[in-house]
DNA sequence: TACATTTGCTTAATCGATTAAGCAAATATA
DNA sequence: TATATTTGCTTAATCGATTAAGCAAATGTA
């Protein structure tokens, strides 16, 4: 019943001739005769020879595998990146293996562990939320694999990165709201622990002093930027003494929960209250107002993680060390912050 | 520079013992002392063992991996079902890879070849839309690991599926629009070679049949259901001498695409035209107005394509044969189908 | 005391592919 | 013709973990 696979050995015995020359013959080696190589092929084509990988890359010391961690796979943007860092990787002959962790810590653990049990050739991550303590990350460049960080990183692991412009994303937001006119600009925020969203709270601070707006705390939330976290965020502050005129949220789809409960308060968007949201998620663009976000550039991160990586490969003497390729983010307006009648 | 990894010899050698007793010891074999033990497990520490899985796996047949191939990952469906099978696996000392055909068929062969050469224990996968050769498919089967089916099956391949009742619930959805006095239903389906949305088309004309509403072939197209095509198809009806008063279409993106489209028309929904989508996508309950969809119990799906994953494992005598786990899908009625005066 | 059993380990083969080293035959060079 | 080189293969070691077989020492049984 158990079908059992080629091996090289088998081939070799139809052919009557040593399994070393086999592989040699499937490697193309200048010391087989063209007849043989020929032969080989045609025995491991009527044979359906696969090669073990288990085998080679045990002997080898390579997988030709790359491992993906995200926190998710079900947002436009992660999906998109991890689909470029395929397209680039598959032409160089690798194959991208991909874990999420759910946002959580354990969960990335046995994400790492599983990874490094598989013997990937490196890894490119992006950080769960929950994460904090970076041994599972040291762990990985304890074992010499290359280490690239993308979207969500920490500059304590002293490895490359590729990411946009938080900080300045932040700039572009408060500028362009106050363009509009609004001078209360609340911000939905994710947890400070996480880089980039400490990054976006600290642009949207100094941005405020900037356009020497005052920075008042209620307007200030943190959280885990969920559909709900939007929602409960958005009703928090509709409670407030005064209201916002604007909410500036860190993730489009906690934007997407602000935006229904302005809706059901039948509030006017972006009149009475502009929305900003964060990602630049394809739903941003099909609600009703569509809601301006900031495009995090999925394409190009996802390619020059993939790049990163490959610049490793063969160089085992590269120590890896903090190295960021920041990019340029773009803000992308929308009804939701776009009002007729500006100033 | 290039650290190199421990291996069971390394321990071994700092006790004296042989790499075989370590092997043991690990494995906790009764043959081996409780002192020797105690005395690998903390040497095994100390310099940071983990077991290589290239070598364990070669010898042992078993990877402990499983392999799961969906079309793109930026569906909630599929991440959910993915997330799944991964809560069922993981508990049972399986990890989970996952790849994406981004519904090319060439995309897909290239999973498949990396998923055997990763000499998987067995791989779970739905079906690409390009997807009308089954010899790669056939070519799993050949080497004797299990291969599971979701959502996007074959009959032919007569192996394990696991599904919803795709031609029950166009019943479902006919019904209900006729239920609220929809005389002209149209189709936006699917491509016909795609088993579930061939069940789709033929459940909709079967539905209209007993509900004696005539077939207008102009009222039924055929696509690939991303939102552009929702968006063009959606057009193409309006444009009709006889404009239809509801339109099911097979897919929650493409049915996004005709809303905009009717939006941008000022149609009226559910009034003028009433709507319903398939998928259940968190989308459908954010846009304005909420779409009446079909919840496809992504949850059930993931949990049960692992179970019967694991129905194979270490049972290597059962021959696969085509087993189908048919879930009654549920219809989700919201705004874009509700009419507030019905018949 | 004499033999049987158990304990605790070692040796060596194995999984499948790769590769350094080597050897005989064919071909080239002086 | 004698020697050097190239060609085309084989042999055997290797990657790291596992495991059947086996052996000596310790313990048990009669």
């Amino acid at each position: 019943m158990k079908k059992k696979k080629t091996t090289i050995k088998d081939i070799a015995n139809v052919l009557n001739i040593s399994a070393a020359a086999v592989s040699k013959a499937l490697h193309n080696d200048s010391r087989i005769s063209e007849k043989t190589k020929e032969n080989v092929r045609q025995v491991a084509k009527s044979l359906h020879y696969q090669p073990n990988h288990l085998a080679s890359a045990l002997r080898s010391g390579k997988s030709n595998l790359v491992g993906v961690i995200v926190p998710r796979t079900n947002s436009n943007f992660f999906s998109s990146v991890i689909q470029n860092i395929e397209e680039v990787l598959n032409t160089k002959g690798y194959s991208v293996i991909i874990t999420q962790s759910n946002e959580s810590y354990d969960k990335e653990c046995k994400s790492i562990d599983t990874l490094l049990y598989t013997q990937v050739d490196g890894i490119i991550a992006s950080m769960a939320n929950e994460t904090v303590d970076l041994s599972s990350y040291e762990k990985i460049k304890s074992k010499g694999i290359p280490l690239i960080l993308f979207d969500r990183g920490e500059n304590d692991l002293n490895v490359d990165y590729i990411g946009i412009d938080d900080y300045n994303s932040s700039h572009l937001i408060v500028e362009h709201l106050v363009k509009n006119g609004c001078q209360r600009i609340a911000h939905i925020g994710g947890y400070k622990r996480t880089r980039i969203y400490n990054n976006r709270i600290r642009g949207y601070i100094a941005a405020l002093k900037k356009h020497k707006l005052p920075l008042d705390e209620e307007l200030l939330t943190e959280g885990d930027l969920t559909i709900e976290d939007g929602r409960s965020k958005m009703t928090q502050l509709l409670n407030l003494k005064t209201r916002p005129d604007a909410v500036y949220v860190a993730g489009d789809y906690a934007a997407l929960g602000a935006l229904q409960v302005l809706k059901e308060h039948n509030i006017q968007i972006p009149e009475e209250i502009s929305l900003v949201g964060f990602g630049n998620e394809p739903f941003t663009n099909m609600v009703t107002p569509r809601i301006t976000s900031v495009n995090q550039h999925s394409t190009e991160i996802g390619k020059q993680a993939a790049n990163t990586f490959l610049k490793y490969v063969g160089n085992e003497h590269i120590e890896q060390q903090l190295n960021k390729i920041i990019l340029n983010a773009e803000l992308i307006v929308r009804d939701s912050s776009n009002k007729k009648t500006p100033l």
